[in-house]
DNA sequence: TGTACGATTAAACACTCGTTTGAACGGCGA
DNA sequence: TCGCCGTTCAAACGAGTGTTTAATCGTACA
């Protein structure tokens, strides 16, 4: 009756992951993931307990190894550094590779990079819970790194850049729409020719000039 | 019966516009918004047809005059720049400058900035249509622009830097979202100031060195 | 062999969605 | 004063939503 090789619950975690991506959560029906994934309706309610858990379980699934491979590999290179502040371009590889990196470890590469980009418009209601728990210590740790890094910089301004930085990290993935529209077909297919485009922008942008702090 | 001042289409238009940027356009319902705006749920479909037309005409309403003073502004440094090229900055300060100066005109100066960084990640099957046609003259004329103010790039790099800037200039004024992420209440409070946080954020990264282009 | 239990199923629940309908309103011209 | 017409209104439509229920299945354990 059911599929050979995966679970139930697997099954219902891939599709939603997938459908979350294309359209979005709150366009994304149950009935739309357990008909595709061939599994009855109720199997996510059982499985789950609610939409909600659900949407909870496919970020977690994703942002835990993530947070754990970007902190893990700031703190590797911070050992090997003696005390030395980080590159910037360092910090920052730190911080993208893993995402590109976990993205090509699922079947489908786009699906997490487009998962994250939905997840900040849809945080305000859906996901931003559990989701700036997640984020809050990696968010922290960078945020140190960097201003070691630039000491040139206020806090302020660190706060500034990084979040630009997640801004343009996050749109950089959904090639599909912008990239498109600035018409070049080409490039939008090759995720890992987005990786070292991306890198000396970013790089660029964070090391940038201070400002005089206006007011 | 209906309220002092403005009819019942622009209480209709003006309270969409709000919601949608603050919860999406597929969260927000027609019952929200007539409630909310004091009109009949009839009134929607009377006046504008149905929800995706008025999808369309809150775009639109804000699309229009933005290019169009992205068109002006672009062109009138370039009429005064006597076939120079013109500086990184000023090309990123006529794209960037129009949109919050419009944002400040209406009434809540967050909810333009809002309903733009919603239209990239709902746009794929909402506002795709005529988002992509009214957007691309004006980034068409931005590309050119760039290019020669930045000869040393490859086409391929405007293109994809381009792409950044969108994605950056999007997300940096959802500050709700992430600045707080990144914990820093005060700054998220000062749209002015994320402008000038911006600017050389992006310069520098449009303007960094120009990479092998691999493969 | 019988039974206990996790897993799956079809069906229904109560609700919300966008849209349509037909009647009622209200001011303006004939 | 009458009739017109753009507008507003309450009500209902059919379809789709997340969730719940109770019956059934299949298998491991007694």
């Amino acid at each position: 009756m059911s599929q050979h090789e995966t679970s139930t619950r697997d099954r219902i975690l891939q599709t939603a992951e997938r459908l979350f991506a294309d359209a979005g959560i709150a366009a994304t029906s149950l009935r739309a993931i357990t008909k595709e994934a061939n599994v009855n309706l109720a199997a996510v309610n059982y499985h789950f307990g609610s939409k909600d858990a659900l949407v909870e379980a496919v970020y977690r699934q994703h942002l835990e190894p993530l947070n754990a491979a970007r902190l893990e590999k700031l703190k590797a290179m911070e050992d090997a550094a003696n005390g030395q502040p980080l590159s910037v371009e360092a910090i920052v590889r730190a911080f993208v590779e893993p995402l590109v990196e976990q993205a090509r470890a699922g079947a489908d590469g786009s699906v997490l990079t487009r998962l994250m980009a939905q997840s900040l418009h849809e945080a305000a209601g859906y996901v931003e819970r559990f989701y700036a728990r997640e984020n809050d210590e990696v968010l922290q740790r960078y945020r140190e790194a960097m201003q070691r890094a630039i000491p040139s910089l206020s806090p302020d301004e660190i706060c500034w850049r990084l979040n630009f930085m997640l801004g343009t990290l996050h749109n950089a993935f959904l090639d599909a729409g912008l990239l498109k529209l600035i018409n070049d077909p080409d490039a939008a297919a090759r995720p890992e020719n987005t990786l070292e485009q991306l890198i000396p922008f970013l790089v660029a942008g964070l090391t940038a000039p201070s400002q005089k702090q206006a007011v």
